[in-house]
DNA sequence: CCAGCGTACTGGACAGTGTACAGTTCGTCC
DNA sequence: GGACGAACTGTACACTGTCCAGTACGCTGG
């Protein structure tokens, strides 16, 4: 979206991440580069630099922002039906943005405001299982480890189907609260 | 390690190998390119290229040569503290070469014929345990799962200590044991 | 013993990357 | 209206992985 130019860009930090989600969601995550989102808002690659601190501020950032697609669970609804189904809520959205998995694993990218409000909930459901607040903490890393961990597997083009890994995660979700329960 | 010029390098796809090791271990991943592996032994980077396809490839096998350290579980030890310690003596490896661990989820890399023979002797014990084959595939996948992603969550400096997750971790194999088993 | 062949290797280059530095232009406030 | 600070540009640096063309060496057949 190139300029007229000699006016003013008027970017944000809003604008920049906006224009990085469009270029992660058209080329994906080879595809999204300083250059290529500066592009996007036809401005000169360090422009950015003024809205965002780093390459990594602004990825962490998408990140965080792709975690706003997923619904928390009600805290009325059954506990164990609910935290499965945010978790295979979370392998589903992550297996249709494959190339993100690894990077949840390795950054701050899980402790975004959205990431936050997940695990909050998933406690209150857990609180309700019986699990008091000292060991939940522990029971929601072991839940999104595996998640994000068997989203991993699938992204990786294994020879192993989507549908037996999330099978998998399944299983080893149950294994967890049932365990964690007892 | 420079030569003498108008003299042949001798190298090897070992060779090259263990110059990668070597910058890896000095330098840690960022540290590893092709250049700074062609610096090591002396060469022109394009002279690798004689040796390994890829950059990618390189890689993979550095992957699976971190494995060798580990010792497989011994099939006649008690099944349960077997296979918790291999997972936890992976974690701890794992926790020495930190920036790997998005690799092994995000790669092939746990593929090779080391991992292969750890699986391999994991399956063995879980039969001891009354899983059957079928099954055995998927557990596993867990334990692995659960090792590889407490492993990157310890490596990403998180404000959580690493005693901390290595504790979720043993909690979280025993919950995967216990509930495969039943 | 020597010609020839194939492989190992070099020099140079290309197309990228993230990002720093210095300078210009603009909107805003006193 | 003039100064200030932020936004933005141009240019550049130091890298990256990898390709192409060429050279020099070791080994093998005659």
């Amino acid at each position: 979206m190139p300029r007229t130019p000699g006016q003013r860009a008027g970017l944000s930090r809003e604008a920049v991440l906006a224009a990085a989600k469009t270029v992660f969601a058209e080329r994906g995550l080879p595809g999204l580069s300083m250059r290529s989102v500066a592009g996007e808002l036809g401005v000169a690659p360090n422009a950015l630099y003024s809205h965002v601190a780093d390459k990594d501020a602004l990825v962490d950032a998408l990140l965080d922002d792709q975690l706003a697609a997923l619904a928390p669970p009600s805290p009325d609804a059954d506990p164990v039906a609910g935290l499965r189904a945010v978790m295979l809520a979370t392998f589903d959205l992550l297996g249709r943005h494959a190339d993100l998995v690894p990077l949840y694993l390795a950054r701050q990218g899980a402790r975004g405001p959205h990431a936050r409000a997940l695990g909050a909930a998933m406690v209150v459901l857990l609180a309700r299982l019986g699990v008091d607040e000292a060991a939940s903490a522990r029971v929601v890393r072991a839940l999104i480890v595996s998640t994000l961990g068997f989203a991993a597997l699938a992204a990786a083009d294994a020879p192993l189907g989507n549908a037996e890994l999330r099978a998998d995660l399944e299983a080893t979700l149950d294994w967890i609260v049932r365990g964690a329960a007892a």
